[in-house]
This record gives structure tokens, C-alpha cells and sequence, in this order.
RNA sequence: GGGCGAGUAGCUCAGUUGGUUAGAGCGCCUGCCUUACACGCAGGAUGUCGGGGGUUCGAGUCCCUCCUCGCUCACCA
């Protein structure tokens, strides 16, 4: 809590660089960062918390754009409610990653020569382990880089002997619920991976392949023959029955027949099937492939079709359960695309093969290594979810929870709506174990959290499930896990959950934020958020997703060591509208970033401005200068600050919903951090920075009381500005407000723990100073329009002889303000009794200044202007009382808008009449 | 095929319940190294708000329709 030491020297150039990593060891030491749970409202302290859980990175993971974006948001919100006096708690952690975690170490076996069966279960985890070890902590150093302000003392990991508990503890509930099942049914099959897959995992792809149509000869009747189908004729070994329609005529004398399958030579029945067949599809028969089909997998239950299986795990054609000898020997180990085409031709060849048709269809393939997935029969353990979908559907609906942008509540409640069950039994080493116990002796099953050392039955010995749980299965338990949850004592979970926002991509709103609130309400009772903000996507500039493998990413940590870490961050979020997704071009770093590398030096540059002439003497509290002492100019740029504050809690909008639920006005309010930025950015830089600063210019060099004055205003304004910004951009706002040399014992170290700037309403819009910055502006377009040169300075009068509104009062403005005008538009300003010929500038009061330009005006272009705006003017004048003598708008229209437009009538007349004269006395007539 | 969204300045996008002369950033043009900043300052140009129709005193905003993109789900074999 020392006193701030002011160091005016302050380098020309901002160097991030040289100061990022300190500052951020200085917050860590400070243990800003760090969260109390005695100081939550639900633990009896006193304020409100904030919380975030971050989406756990891969544990593998080195950031990208796509990190970079996400956490930065993060970090902007916890900062922000850190300002606000929450007691704001960011959970950072990784996620293990089941399969992809498990890619990645198969592939360095590869390297080796070795897949994974040849080192064994025990060794493969254990290795993997140690990679996660060594390697796992990677991605959370990066984001420490960008200044991710995570609470690091409550860093989680997915497969914590701590999580490690929580799913275990998931699981059994489920199961002692009913909600967990073992079921024997066709799923997706990644035949790379060797594992199952859950819906959301086989992604679709829309592709063209081809649909073949074979014939069956009927086994009675081989002259006699049926058409059918299909995109996977090598499936047809599996086949069991061929299906038609009940009611199409074209069969109906052949159900209850047989045909004799080609190539396999069995025969299978022609069977009626009213739900699974189609008749307007191809030939309106469909082979029956029970064992490789999930629509003929029920069928086949529907009819009790035996459901033989002709490929294996891997993908090549066997004969598997129940299959015979249906694939031939020649046939027996072919891969299913090659075995696809012989298949075909051996039909040919019999002369089964009708035709081959062009087919456009969707495909799935594996979401990590992007393999054709393969339909396959198979046990494995799986989640109802229609129980546990009902609360999270209603919380939406009940605006307990509201999801941003708007348009993905509806895809949201559309997936929850025609959920199916979860499929979380994965054939693969690295992961949770699953917690089921087989005794060989009595074929009894124990789900238990703790390891049976025995069968509780017959004590027998027992084994383990082989498989792992679906990664999403701890994923989905994150907001409380990583808070305590199982242990309900847990200080952490009474003071921090719920927690508040979810920031994420839509890409996993299945995936993970719709599961993460079902099991919020089956497990906590409660919804896990009450806001998810769903954040677009990088791309480059033909808007193709930045990725590694397409080599058009862009490293964050290249950009921070170009630009900065705050530069990163300011121009990804002043970039990012609602949903929007965020173009940059990975070949012009120096492009892409220039808005949040300009923005840093303006700000490092208003810094040197401000330290440089407000001096290292301490700045008294703009609360001890009386308000009678404050210039125009002071009014008027915190009326502007007011304005930005406005602006910014605006666009931030409510940090939580009053009583849990968000009312209607609010639902869609807020986060709407490009308008934020755009606010604090065009305040400092627009308002602050080229008037302000400039209009306090003549009075700090004056020294004296005035400029007590406007030092107090300057250090008051930027101190404000910086706090604005500090979500934003906290390494260089950090650095700027410890070297403000503003007395105050309450300030505190850091502004990344500093309040929250707050409206003061003393201050509003000034029509005083607005009337001098007209006429600077009206001075300095004059100097454009007859390219006088900038070292040529003007004489200019107010002419008070006009009949304006408020002359006198304009005259004694200008009077006053006359060494800021003449120093900003370079023009001398005197007060003239009868107005010369020359450029007049209109001000919107009803005064003007006449500028006689001897020499340079250009009367006819002058008049030329003047009557082109005159023309302009009584259009626009015309229709505006054209609308007002409307009985139709007058009477319909809201008051406020009548009165708005009858205001801005009387406005115009004047300015019309003043154009007139104008016009007359520059074009004579 | 079901559901949803988008088309506004050269590019990326704002535009809140229909109501002043439709905005910002980047880019572009002109002039300036004005003692914080050329990563800057000052000035400027550019839009039949996708096409067509409708409702209204008034439409970028609401309705219908067409065109073009995109997202998402899906058991057309």
C-alpha cells in the first residue's frame, strides 16, 4: 500500500515485452488472483460471487487463436466483476482427453514400429501418464502469457485422483437411479480408433457416393428375382431378409418367400416391415443388415432376424458372430473399401448387379481422426438421457439459464428435444476405468465407487470392465468437480456454485454445455450457469477455420511477441461482435493486429502526455476542487466520461439475474464486449486524447490555479480511462495508473484490483464547449476547402451583429475560449461589430464567424457551396413539414418523437434563413 | 429432409421495442514530421441497407415471396 512513486520518464515506445512477465509475477505474488471462499455471500462474506470455469484445454493442447480468443473473453469478464468488488474466482484446468490424448501417444509408438497391443495396457497408461506429466502443463504456462488472471492454486485436471472420484461417484448414482445401462445394440465404430463413438462424435459429412442395386433371385424361383439398394453392397453378406412395404403392390406376392443370397448362398425371407421401408426409395426393397445398420438393427429385432457380423473391429471383412462362412475365403481379411469393389464385381460377374446410380448421402466419420465410422453390433454401457434432458430444457425455458447469441437457445432446446441415449463406454486404455466389476464364479455384477476385493457375493475373485468412460463424461461434471463435488462440505462448492458465465464455442454445445447443465440438475440440483456465451470462431480471410494442420493458424504468442499480449487481446475483442466469428490474416500479422497495436501506443502516448505535463507532484482528489473552479472544457470531458461509463455497463450489461431467473428486458442484454471497447476506446482516444488534452494544453503551461485545476481533471479522467480499460488491456493500463501521481491511501496497489469506475451525474452533455469545438471544426474545414496552408494562420470574427439566438452568450464563450481556437485551428478570433464579406461558418446556437480569407476566398465556389446546401437544406426542410402538418403522423406518433421533430423545425428554419443571407450576400442575388 | 440464421461503404461488422441527414474499425484519396503519438493529426470519397411485393403518416427495422450463402440436426437403404 505504498505511495505511488511517479516516474515521468516513461520510454517513447511501449516495450510489452520488457514488462509482461514481471507484472504478472508480481499479480501471482500478490495472489490477486486468488479467490476466498469465506468472502462469497454463501459462505457469509460479503460480496457476490463470480465465478467461470474455464473449458479444460486438451490436455496436450499448445494454445492457438482459438485459445487465445476463448480465454481471452474469459479473462475480460473476471476482470471486469473483479473491478465490481465480486469476489471473482476463474477455474483453470485440462481436460485428459480420451482419444486424442491416446492418438497422440499411439502415434509415437508408430514412430517405433509399435501399436499399443505390443507394450500392453499397464505399460501404454503409465507412458502416457508420464507424457501428460512432462508435457501437460504446457498449454496453462501460455496462458499465463496472455494474462489469463486464473485462480492458479485451484488448477483441476480431469483425471485427478480428485475427478477421478467425482466420475466414479456420477456413475454409481446413475446406476443406482436406473439411468445407467448395459446395452446390446449397433453404434458407430471408429475402426482406426477401435473404439465406440457417441452421436455427437460421428460427425456427418455430406458426400457422393454411389447406391447400387442388386438382385436377389428367389430361391423357388431363380428366374424370378428382387431388386434392392444399397450405398455398402460388401454389408450384403450380413444380409438377413430383404423388407418391403406391406402395401406396395409390386411385392406384395412375394412376402413370406425367400431368395438365396448371392456370393454368401444362404437364404434369407422377404419380409413385411411398415416403418423401416420406404417405397418411393430405390427400388422400395431394402436388404436387412442387422449386425451393420442401426434402422436394420431394428428391424431386425422387430422380425427376430438372426444378426450375423462380416467385418472386424478393424474394419476388414470376417466372419464374426453368427456369420458362418458368409464371406468366402478370397474375401476373408480385405479391407471394407477394397472388399466394397470386389464385391461389386462379383456381382457383376453373377449378373446380380442391376445398375449403379450417383447417390449424394452424409456420411460419418471419427470427430479425432476423421475415419469413416463404421455401424457396428456391439455391448456397450450407455446414459438415459430423456430423464435428465427435462430439467435442463426447463431452465432454459424458464430463463434460469439464457444462452447467447440467441439463435443457439433454439438449437439447443431442438437437440434436447429429440435427445438419445449416451453412449459413454469407450474401447480404449486412456481415461476413467469404468466401475463395474465381473465375478466369473456367479456372474455377479458389482458398480461400486470403492475397488471390491472380492465378488460381495460368492467372494470370488473379480475383474474389472476393460473399458474407459467417453472423456465427456468427466467433462460434463466439470462446474462442480473442480470445486469439491463429491464432498459436500466442501467450502469451495458452498461459496462458488452455481457459477455464473460459460464462455465457449458453439462447436461443443452438445458435446458439453448442454450435458455440463443436465448434470448440474442431476447432480448439484441445480443449474451449473446461468449464462452460456457462445463466441464465434477464428478464421482467415477466406474464412476457413485457422488450424494447424491447414497451416493457416497463427500462434498468440507469435503476436505477443510482436505486438504484445494487450494489443492481442484488444483487437480480438474489440473484433468480436455478438456470435460473430473473427477474420484474421495469418500472412499480415501487422494487418490483423494493427487496431490493438495502435490502440496501445495511442494509450502509451496519452500516458507520456499526461505523467509528462501533469509533472510528479501529487494531484489533489477532483473531489477537493470546487466545482466553480472547472472550466467548460472540464464540464464537458466528464460529461463524456459519465457518457462512457454509461456506455460500457450498458454493453456489459447485468452481471446476474435478479432471484435466478432473467427477466424478460434482460435476457438478451449485455456482453457485448465490442461495444464495450468501442466505448472506452472512442472516450480516451476521441474525447479524451484530441480535445481534452489539447484544451488543457495552454492551461498547464500557464501554470497557476487553473492548472491545479485542470491537472486534477486530466489525472481523474485517465485514472478513470485506465479502469475502463484494464479488462481489457491489463499489462499496459497497469503499467500507466502506477505511475499516476494521485494521492489516495484506498487505491490500492494494482488496478487489476482497483474499483470500477462509477457515474457521476453531476456531469452531462456541455453545450458550451460543443459550441467551441463547432467552431474549431468549422475553422479547420474552411482550411480544407481552400487548402490554405497550415503554417498560414487566419483571422476569423464572430459576428454578434446577426441575429443568432444566444450571441452574447457565444461572445463571451469565444471571448474566452479564443487562445484554445486559436492554438487548435490555428486562427486568431476577435469579436466583429458588422460582419465583413467572407467564409461564414454556421453555428448550430444561431451565431456565426466570418472568416474574410482576403485573397484566397473563392466566392463563386463559396456561393456554389452555399446554394448546394441551401437546396439540400429546403428538401429535407420541405418534408420534415410535410410530416408535421400530417394529421397522420401528429396524431399517431409518440409525443416525444412529434416534439423532437417540431424542435429540430425550428432549428432548421433558422439555419435556413441564415443559408439565405448567406446566399444573397456571397452570390448577390 | 427438419430447425435456425445471415445478406448494410472495397473488407469485417454495429444499427436495441419501426421515428433526425444509416454508423465504426481497417482500407482508399488529399494535406500535414503542429514540442504525447506518422502505430500519428486534420480533411475527404464511397451505400437504389440482396431482388420484388405488402402493411404504415413513416420500413435497414414488421409481413409475404424469390435469390445467394452459412450453421445445426437427421436411421433416404
Amino acid at each position: 500500500m505504498s505511495k505511488p512513486t511517479p516516474q515521468p520518464d516513461l520510454p517513447p515506445q511501449f516495450d510489452p515485452a520488457s514488462v509482461e512477465s514481471d507484472l504478472y509475477k508480481e499479480w501471482l505474488d500478490a495472489e490477486l488472483f486468488v479467490a476466498d471462499p469465506n468472502r462469497s455471500r454463501r459462505a457469509g462474506g460479503d460480496r457476490e460471487p463470480f465465478v467461470i470455469v474455464m473449458p479444460p484445454p486438451n490436455v496436450t493442447a499448445v494454445l492457438h487463436m482459438g485459445h487465445g480468443l476463448n480465454n481471452t473473453v474469459q479473462d475480460v469478464l473476471i476482470r471486469w466483476r473483479r473491478m465490481a468488488g465480486d469476489e471473482a474466482l476463474w477455474v483453470p484446468g485440462t481436460d485428459h482427453a480420451g482419444i486424442a490424448t491416446q492418438n497422440v501417444i499411439e502415434k509415437q509408438l508408430a514412430a517405433e514400429g509399435k501399436t499399443r497391443f505390443d507394450i500392453g495396457r499397464d505399460a501404454f497408461v503409465e507412458r502416457t501418464s508420464k507424457f501428460v506429466a512432462e508435457t501437460g502443463g504446457t498449454i496453462l504456462e501460455q496462458l499465463r502469457a496472455i494474462g489469463a488472471s486464473c485462480d492458479w492454486t485451484r488448477t483441476a485436471y480431469t483425471l485427478s485422483p480428485e475427478l477421478s472420484r467425482a466420475v466414479r461417484e456420477a456413475f454409481v448414482l446413475l446406476h443406482e437411479r436406473g439411468l445407467i445401462y448395459r446395452g446390446h445394440r449397433v453404434i458407430h465404430w471408429c475402426s482406426r480408433c477401435l473404439t465406440s463413438l457417441s452421436d455427437e462424435e460421428a460427425e456427418h459429412t455430406e458426400e457422393t457416393g454411389n447406391l447400387y442395386y442388386i438382385r436377389y433371385p428367389l430361391t423357388d424361383d431363380p428366374a424370378r428375382t428382387i431388386a434392392i439398394a444399397t450405398t455398402r453392397p460388401e454389408t450384403m453378406l450380413a444380409d438377413v431378409a430383404v423388407a418391403v412395404h406391406p402395401d406396395d403392390e409390386r411385392y406384395r406376392d412375394l412376402i413370406g418367400r425367400t431368395v438365396t443370397l448371392p456370393i454368401a448362398n444362404v437364404e434369407i425371407p422377404i419380409i413385411a416391415d411398415s416403418i423401416g421401408v420406404d417405397p418411393e426409395f430405390g427400388t422400395g426393397a431394402v436388404k436387412i443388415t442387422p449386425a451393420h445398420d442401426a434402422n436394420d438393427f431394428e428391424m431386425g429385432t422387430r422380425h427376430a432376424l438372426p444378426m450375423p457380423v462380416v467385418l472386424s473391429p478393424e474394419g476388414m471383412m470376417a466372419n464374426g458372430a453368427d456369420a458362418d462362412s458368409r464371406v468366402p475365403a478370397d474375401l476373408l481379411g480385405a479391407d471394407r473399401f477394397e472388399a466394397r469393389e470386389r464385391v461389386v464385381q462379383m456381382l457383376r460377374h453373377a449378373g446380380a448387379l442391376v445398375k449403379i446410380e450417383s447417390h449424394s448421402h452424409s456420411v460419418r466419420h471419427c470427430y479425432r481422426c476423421d475415419t469413416v465410422v463404421e455401424p457396428r453390433l456391439s455391448d456397450q454401457w450407455f446414459v438415459k438421457m430423456k430423464p435428465l434432458a427435462e430439467p435442463a430444457l426447463e431452465a432454459v425455458r424458464a430463463r434460469r439459464i439464457r444462452i447467447l447469441p440467441e439463435r443457439w437457445e433454439a438449437v439447443y432446446v431442438n437437440w434436447l428435444e429429440g435427445i438419445r441415449d449416451w453412449n459413454i463406454s469407450r474401447q480404449l486404455w486412456w481415461g476413467h476405468r469404468i466401475p463395474v466389476w465381473y465375478c466369473d464364479a456367479c456372474s455377479h455384477v458389482t458398480v461400486s465407487r470403492d475397488d471390491p476385493p472380492a465378488c460381495p457375493r460368492c467372494g470370488s475373485t473379480v475383474r474389472q470392465d476393460e473399458d474407459v468412460l467417453d472423456t465427456w463424461f468427466s467433462s460434463w461434471l466439470w462446474p462442480f468437480s473442480t470445486l469439491g463435488w463429491p464432498d459436500t462440505r466442501s467450502v469451495d462448492l458452498k461459496a462458488f456454485y452455481p457459477t455464473d458465465d460459460l464462455v465457449t464455442a458453439p462447436e461443443i454445445l452438445f458435446f458439453w454445455v448442454a450435458r455440463m447443465i443436465m448434470g448440474g440438475y442431476a447432480f448439484m440440483g441445480e443449474t451449473p450457469f446461468h449464462t452460456v456465451y457462445l463466441h464465434g470462431t477464428v478464421r482467415d480471410m477466406q474464412h476457413v477455420k485457422m488450424s494447424k494442420s491447414l497451416g493457416n493458424g497463427i500462434d498468440p504468442l507469435d503476436v505477443r511477441a510482436l505486438y504484445g499480449t494487450d494489443a492481442l487481446r484488444y483487437t480480438v475483442i474489440a473484433g468480436l461482435g455478438m456470435g460473430a466469428d473473427v477474420m484474421l490474416d495469418p500472412n499480415d500479422l501487422e494487418k490483423s493486429f494493427s487496431p490493438g497495436r495502435n490502440f496501445v501506443t495511442k494509450l502509451w502516448n496519452i500516458g507520456r502526455f499526461l505523467l509528462t505535463n501533469v509533472g510528479s507532484e501529487t494531484v489533489r482528489p477532483l473531489a477537493s476542487i470546487d466545482a466553480a473552479r472547472l472550466r467548460r472544457a472540464d464540464r464537458w470531458i466528464l460529461g463524456a466520461l459519465n457518457a462512457a461509463i454509461a456506455e460500457c455497463d450498458a454493453a456489459l450489461g447485468p452481471a446476474r439475474p435478479r432471484n435466478g431467473v432473467w427477466n424478460q428486458s434482460e435476457l438478451r442484454a449485455g456482453l457485448r464486449l465490442s461495444e464495450y471497447t468501442e466505448s472506452a476506446r472512442r472516450f480516451v482516444w476521441n474525447e479524451l486524447a484530441d480535445w481534452y488534452l489539447e484544451s488543457t494544453k495552454g492551461r498547464l503551461a500557464a501554470g497557476g490555479p487553473d492548472s491545479e485545476v485542470a491537472r486534477a481533471v486530466l489525472a481523474h479522467a485517465f485514472d478513470a480511462a485506465l479502469r475502463l480499460l484494464q479488462p481489457i488491456v491489463p499489462f499496459i493500463t497497469e503499467v500507466l495508473w502506477g505511475r499516476l501521481p494521485v494521492a489516495d491511501e484506498a487505491r490500492g496497489r494494482f488496478i487489476a484490483r482497483a474499483p470500477w469506475p462509477m457515474r457521476d451525474d453531476a456531469f452531462g452533455p456541455d453545450a458550451e464547449f460543443e459550441l467551441v469545438r463547432e467552431a474549431i471544426n468549422g475553422i479547420r474545414q474552411l482550411r480544407a476547402d481552400y487548402s490554405i496552408p497550415p503554417g498560414d494562420r487566419i483571422n476569423a470574427s464572430l459576428d454578434i451583429g446577426a441575429a443568432g439566438r444566444n450571441a452574447a452568450r457565444d461572445q463571451a464563450i469565444v471571448t474566452e475560449e479564443a487562445a484554445f481556437i486559436s492554438r487548435v485551428a490555428r486562427c486568431d478570433v476577435s469579436v466583429a461589430q458588422s460582419p465583413e464579406t467572407g467564409a461564414t461558418i454556421l453555428l448550430s446556437s444561431g451565431s456565426r464567424i466570418i472568416v474574410p480569407l482576403a485573397g484566397v476566398i473563392n466566392v463563386e465556389k463559396e456561393c456554389r457551396k452555399a446554394k448546394t446546401e441551401l437546396e439540400r437544406l429546403e428538401a429535407q426542410l420541405a418534408s420534415l413539414n410535410g410530416r408535421l402538418s400530417n394529421p397522420g403522423f401528429t396524431d399517431r406518433a409518440p409525443a416525444h418523437v412529434v416534439e423532437a421533430e417540431r424542435a429540430k423545425q425550428g432549428e432548421w428554419t433558422m439555419r435556413r434563413s441564415q443559408l439565405a443571407e448567406k446566399v444573397m450576400s456571397l452570390c448577390g442575388s
